[in-house]
DNA sequence: CTACATAGTGTTTTAATTACACTTATATTT
DNA sequence: AAATATAAGTGTAATTAAAACACTATGTAG
């Protein structure tokens, strides 16, 4: 309020924490920093917010430089502005929860950028306030999962049942009981059954299904965790 | 990533949606704006955040200019960038949820500043952005008074358990069972019965109440929403 | 044709939620 | 002092949701 002259300017940057499930893997991809501050040590995909880009732009142009996209699906995780959170000088920070439509392969520019999948649990020394924003974008994903359809956003288009319990027992970090996870997202109706099995391996041949609405939207009721 | 010479400088500045339940009514603190853009709208409290100050400190700052305050619960709601929400320029604004324990009245100086408690179901022409992050503040306050001790920051430290699902009732837009609301809250064992009852008015008097803990917790288990 | 691996399927028990109506204690009125 | 008005306070039965649990089915590989 005080006075409007110049205050209040200072860099505004965005990160993404993105994930992927990789060989039964929960992962989140990071970037080796081959500069100061932090050389050599993880950080999140992100840059600087350019001038007329939208905050959502910005994301996506930043990953674009590093993975294959087809789609992205971008949930904002909030806004990262401690004073000291970067050497260099103020810098705040948007953070977003990023899923990318599977099977993208990284850019074939990622490797020179220093892009890799890491798993997702075991964090170790991150730049920045980077392992706070990537705790918080997992329990974000950990609610999605359980309120939303989000894991329309993982999943190949065809999937099967175990595939899709699979993916909630990741992130939820929780073994599931096969039986009453099926009965419940049945009953959500989200489901649609394709006439296709997914014939691989020595046994038998899985139902595929897939999502009838395509778009992230939320449930009416909450996929509840079980045992 | 590209250059980082003086890319992504843009303003930053907080908005606060402060609730308080007067009159039986939920109510959102809303400032009269007395210059242009928006002059003669009402438009959150808020302002730039200065050179080495947290975010949190700058919405502080900014209440203490219109409330007289003892305790404030701040709650980010997250970053608002979008490159046209304000006219003057690019003004990037993170929002937070407000809570100021309490029979604190408007300070004097509020007056001068045209701020006033507005019923927070008709929000009127709003400037900016700032209708969009009201209905944002009391989707995340519906969420936190079932899945937190939240009501803490609004009742003052003695309360009636008709006094608490008020504040429920207002808060979710709903009628609650009375005594279904009263088990479920005992049952969380967050509350502490006083060797006091509310004297007033021409009926039983009732039992007083207060937190067990003073402090902003999550619950075990969400309060669901009966009736 | 046997062994193996994952897919697929219901029921019973237990716990949680919902619906619902009368009695109690005080202040005010007559 | 009795009657009335007002909000406080209290329990149970019916319904619905969650949890626990084990066997059969169908394909491939050997």
């Amino acid at each position: 309020m005080a006075n409007e002259k110049a205050e209040g300017y200072m860099r505004v940057a965005v990160d993404a924490v993105v994930f992927s499930v990789i060989h039964e893997d929960l992962k989140v991809l990071l970037i080796r920093r081959n500069k100061p501050p932090f050389k050599g040590k993880l950080a999140l995909p992100g840059g600087f917010v350019e001038e007329n880009e939208e905050l959502e732009g910005a994301v996506k142009r930043e990953l674009t430089e590093e993975t294959n996209i087809s789609r992205i699906y971008l949930h904002q995780l909030g806004a990262y502005g401690e004073v000291k959170r970067d050497p260099r000088g103020r810098v705040l920070s948007v953070a977003y929860l990023a899923l990318i439509s599977p099977g993208q392969e990284l850019a074939s520019t990622a490797d020179a950028l220093g892009a890799e999948w890491h798993s997702a649990d075991d964090l170790r020394e991150l730049a920045f306030d980077h392992k706070r924003i990537i705790e918080d974008a997992l329990n974000e994903l950990r609610f999605e999962i359980q309120a939303t359809n989000v894991a329309v956003q993982i999943l190949p288009s065809k999937f099967t049942l175990s595939e899709l319990q699979h993916l909630y027992e990741l992130v939820l970090k929780k073994d599931l009981d096969k039986r009453n996870f099926r009965r419940r997202i049945k009953e959500l109706g989200i489901l649609k059954k394709l006439n296709e099995a997914k014939m691989e391996g020595a046994h038998r041949p899985a139902q595929l299904y897939t999502f009838k609405d395509k778009d992230y939207q939320p449930l009416k009721d909450r996929i509840q965790v079980f045992t």
